[in-house]
RNA sequence: GCGGGGAUACCCGAGUGGUCAAAGGGGCUAGGUUCAGGGCCUAGUGGUUUAGUACCUUCGUCGGUUCGAAUCCGACUCCCCGCACCA
């Protein structure tokens, strides 16, 4: 057999697979069955390498556990709900070059590309019509899927699933529609996501500020200063406003108030409240000097100018709190220098001559942080970014570790603690008001200015639901995680970390909010509980199911057994078998998903089972697969061109060598450095031990027949090791530990055995070749298919039994045996190198007494030498027996001491393979009969050698 | 900032109290397979040392617990990942 014939060996044996339907997994009652699901793909753009590495982690737990005897359900679908595609499209559809271009290099024939603007075409060539798509890339690499049950989020019949579920939790409770602030494009009027911004606008995210209404008499009108801060507490330290002189600001009417803003200010507050009008324009020169009330504290506080307010963060009010701000002490100390400005504006000196107020305490600061910051510093100047530094670190501390003085409202409390009561009540007193603002300018790629816009009939997931929490908390702790590092992430984010959440969009591909066709469901938000949906989807594609058939009442009596299938509008005897398919299936035994889906697409997993399944049905499992890093570190990805599309390694017949390859490479939680050279470089390796293995093979009609002698022996308890040892690695899914020993370990021993035995064992050989094979299965499907069936295997290996440990051949004697002669080997060659005894034409084994066997298990035992040297045996030994015992006082050793025959069977058994090795004479001796002075150094296990010439 | 994870020899990467100078792979070195190369095989790959031995130093840094630590504890330094309405 050559290597060569493994081109079209892929495609020889999936093709077999599919006209036998071995994976195609039916109810039956009789065998235990087996569930994983992994996150289906999101087909937007080609897949590569990468991808195929996350699933192939599956494929082979699923083998395995058809092997062992599981009824294996391992499904699959497309999650085509979503943006990305949708924005391609309508990017190929406008000309986008750049788009274009990078769609051809990733290997899209030109006149296919043309077709791709249509979003629905999109998804579909990527995720299963083209070269280029999911599915082809789980088909090349042998993925044992049963794709009767492939289905795509945007069929009619799973909408139906979708509006089934969301009808069900609204009624729980857990859906509700509230106000939400978004990044808002006032251009194109639609929400703006990191994707829609200029790069440097990335990370923007909306904030919270509080307008604290400060009041001025302006021409006898009440008109209200606005200052938006993020830290309420402070209210209590201000001891001026600053307005800049230089910016427009203007008066606007805002409900019954008048409310003095910035230009830029009022044209973003339009979009978070509707009773928003414009008065007039107004200078802000014509206040800046005079006085203001703070409305907590009732007490007034000078407008002084500053040109740093800006008008495009926050209100373009500011209040001043220099005890505790530094921006604010530098600001008051340079204007104390600038005599003329203050002169213009009618500000004498002593009005700035006030006390700065202190109101926070904090360990290690004296009165005002703020100044003692700016000082240890150095700051002595508006300089912005060291000015920003120092603000982070004053606001860091105090909000940690500081506490509230007597003159505020709060006094010793934690400001941590305290500041989201302070702001409730503030708003409660109607002295301030809620303004958003973005946390830094956010620039849409079409060119607007982005502001927040509060959305009011925004749906959301109740995910802050303190029951339905504690109902997620309770399903996680019963799910088994692996690994387990991370079920503390996924317990924080269940716990603590989630909030509502919207689940609904007004524009993206996917299913329509049954109670409100305004909205879209989020696509991540369709995306919790399709698993139940695989139980069913055979049989909605078998009997070609009208989407419009599956209201409520069906999923109702599907997946709850409530209501009458008589009522509904599938056939009775479909209905029943889907709901034994859902029962039979249910729960979920294993969910596979990256990382990056532990906050999101797993947390929902868990959180809507918990709500709309029994505890008998809830997911048992969650496993987290790592990505494929190029050789710098980058994840492998279409846009980049780093990765190998799956046909190109197929070509080659070598897709088992890189299945192999990855699963070897590391754990698979973990990332792996796997670019293309490296792809190249295994497969060239993992390949030459395939030719190696194709060779063994073929050994084994040339094989002789002998009685068993402890090569022998040795190999098939060996073997008996590697199927235990694999069987344990997989059962935890380390398929890295189950790879070293299936293949490298067994590899390396068989090696061995071939070139140390002079004649092989026919039976041993092909026996032990047999268990290789199907060890080896689940890694690597396709060549062990051929050589199943070269080797007169029944059926598929891929439905052979997994090989039973033979208990009765693990043999701890012969495995000593074959130890020692390693030894020997390694001691006789170290003793050449050293002696320079170069070829040798004698070596003696001699091999160690039955008192030194006796002395080492007693030492074992913990016996004392007193005790030991009454005994004949050790006493006439002499000073002999006394240093072998303290020699042996110093090990730590508990293994089983074979007896001195059964050391010389076993050396008398390899003197063949030494002599043929050393080219040499072997003679082997027993201690009490040599004549070589060399004889006493012998120990168990360990004889002596003598080198002659 | 919040939460999670990590640091192991030239490189990648196992290893959670003694059996550890530390798996496996790569690289490198030497020898062999006898004609070029590759492939394959064998051995070596912290240091000193020896008829097959023994000792010393080492697993981010510094301390601690222990008869004994890469492994446990504390502090520190550095690195990675997630922080949502987006798949």
């Amino acid at each position: 057999m050559d290597i060569e014939k493994l081109k079209g060996i892929e495609k020889k044996w999936q093709k077999k697979w599919k006209e036998a339907g071995i994976f195609e997994a039916d109810v039956d009652k009789n065998k235990e069955k087996f569930f994983l699901a992994h996150a289906y793909p999101y087909p937007s753009g080609p897949t590569h390498h990468g991808h195929a590495r996350a699933y192939l982690f599956d494929d082979a737990i699923a083998r395995y556990k058809r092997m062992k005897g599981f009824n294996v359900l391992y499904p699959m679908g497309w999650h085509c709900t979503g943006n990305p595609a949708m924005i391609k499209a309508e990017k190929i559809r406008n000309g986008d070059e750049d788009t274009i271009e990078k769609l051809k290099e990733a290997g899209v024939p030109e006149e296919e590309v043309k077709k791709l603007k249509d979003p629905h075409k999109y998804v579909r060539f990527f995720a299963t019509e083209s070269d280029l798509s999911y599915k082809s890339c789980l088909e090349t690499v042998g993925c044992s899927i049963d794709w009767r049950r492939e289905f795509m989020t945007i069929d009619e019949t799973y909408k139906k699933f979708i509006q089934w579920q969301y009808s069900r939790l609204k009624e729980l409770g857990y859906v509700q529609q509230k106000e939400y602030p978004v990044i808002w494009c006032p251009e194109q009027e639609m929400p703006l996501g990191d994707n829609d911004v200029e790069d440097e606008s990335q990370g923007a995210e909306s904030e919270e500020y509080i307008a604290y209404k400060f009041r001025i008499e302006i021409d006898n009108e009440k008109i209200l200063l606005p200052a938006a801060t993020l830290r309420p507490e402070t209210i209590y330290g201000v001891t001026n406003m600053f307005l800049n002189p230089n910016l427009d600001y203007v008066i606007a009417k805002l409900g019954n108030e008048k409310w003095l803003l910035s230009h830029d200010a009022y044209e973003k507050v339009k979009y978070q409240r509707e009773d928003v009008s414009f008065v007039k324009e107004f200078s802000s020169e014509d206040i800046i000097g005079s006085y203001c009330e703070n409305p907590v504290t009732e007490k007034d506080v000078i407008i002084l100018p500053a040109d740093f307010v800006k008008g495009s963060s926050a209100t373009g009010v500011v209040m001043s709190v220099p005890a505790h701000a530094p921006y604010d002490h530098i600001a008051i100390e340079e204007l104390r220098k600038q005599k003329d400005v203050l002169k213009k504006y009618g500000i004498g000196m002593e009005e700035l001559d006030f006390d700065y107020i202190s109101l926070i305490d904090l360990e290690g600061y004296g009165k005002y942080p703020a100044v003692e910051v700016a000082e240890e510093m150095d700051i002595k100047e508006l300089d912005e970014e060291r000015l920003e530094e120092a603000t982070k670190e004053v606001y860091r501390k105090e909000f940690h570790q500081g506490t509230l003085k007597e003159n505020t409202a709060y006094p010793g409390k934690r400001v941590d603690k305290i500041k989201k009561k302070v702001k409730e009540d503030m708003l409660a007193r109607g002295l301030a008001e809620i303004y958003y603002d973005t946390s830094k300018p956010v620039l849409c790629k079409c060119g607007a200015s982005g502001v927040i816009k509060l959305v009011d009939d925004q749906w959301f997931l109740k995910y802050s639901d303190r029951e339905w929490k504690n109902k997620s908390l309770d399903l996680l702790e019963r799910v088994k995680v692996i690994p387990k590092k991370y079920r503390k992430e996924l317990n924080y984010y269940l716990d603590e970390w989630m909030g509502d959440k919207p689940c609904a969009r007004k524009k993206t591909l996917g299913t329509e909010l049954p109670f409100d066709k305004n909205w879209m469901v989020e696509p991540l938000s369709d995306s919790t509980i399709y698993m139940a949906y695989y139980t069913i989807s055979k049989t909605i594609n078998q009997e070609n199911i009208d989407g419009e058939k599956l209201d409520s009442s069906v999923f109702d009596y599907i997946f709850w057994g409530k209501g009458n299938p008589e009522n509904c509008k599938v056939k009775t005897g479909v209905l029943e078998d889907m709901r034994k398919e859902f029962l039979y299936w249910y729960p979920l035994d294993m969910r596979i998903a990256g990382t990056e889906h532990l906050s999101n697409h797993l947390s929902f997993m868990i959180f809507h089972h918990a709500a709309l399944f029994n505890e008998v049905e809830w997911p048992k499992g969650v496993t987290i697969h790592g990505m494929v890093l190029d050789e710098n570190g980058n994840k492998v990805s279409a846009s980049k061109g780093n990765g190998y599309n799956m046909k190109e390694i197929a070509k080659g017949g070598m897709v088992d060598a890189m299945r192999l390859g990855m699963y070897a490479k590391s754990s698979p939680w973990d990332d792996i450095k796997f670019g293309k050279k490296e792809v190249d470089k295994t497969i060239e390796n993992v390949s030459s031990r395939f030719q190696k293995l194709f060779k063994y093979v073929d050994l084994i009609d040339e094989a002789s027949k002998e009685t068993r002698d402890v090569l022998d022996r040795w190999i098939l308890s060996k073997m008996q090791r590697h199927i235990k040892n694999t069987e344990d690695a997989l059962d935890k899914l380390e398929l890295m530990e189950a790879v070293n020993h299936a293949f490298y370990s067994a590899f390396n021993d068989i090696k061995d055995y071939v070139n140390k035995k002079e004649n092989l064992n026919h039976d041993v050989f092909k026996d032990v070749i047999r268990t290789w094979i199907r060890i080896l299965a689940p890694f690597t499907p396709h060549l062990c298919e051929e050589l199943w069936e070269k080797t007169g295997g029944d059926g598929f290996v891929s439905e052979a039994e997994w090989p039973k440990v033979e208990e009765e051949l693990i043999d701890e004697t012969a495995e000593k045996g074959k130890e020692l002669g390693d030894t020997i080997e390694e001691d006789v060659r170290e003793i050449k190198d050293i002696t320079g005894l170069d070829k040798p034409k004698e070596i003696k084994i001699i091999v160690s007494d039955d008192w030194k066997r006796d002395m080492k298990t007693a030492v074992q035992k913990n016996k004392e030498l007193s005790e030991l040297m009454k005994k004949n045996k050790f006493r006439k030994q002499g000073n002999s027996a006394v240093r072998y015992f303290q020699e042996l006082k110093k090990e730590h050793e508990k293994e089983r001491v074979i007896s001195g025959k059964e050391e010389l069977k076993a050396l008398g058994e390899m003197k063949g393979h030494f002599e043929k090795l050393f080219q040499a004479d072997v003679i082997i001796e027993k201690e009490s009969e040599s004549k070589e002075d060399k004889a006493v150094k012998s120990r168990p296990e360990k004889p002596a050698i003598v080198l002659k010439n």
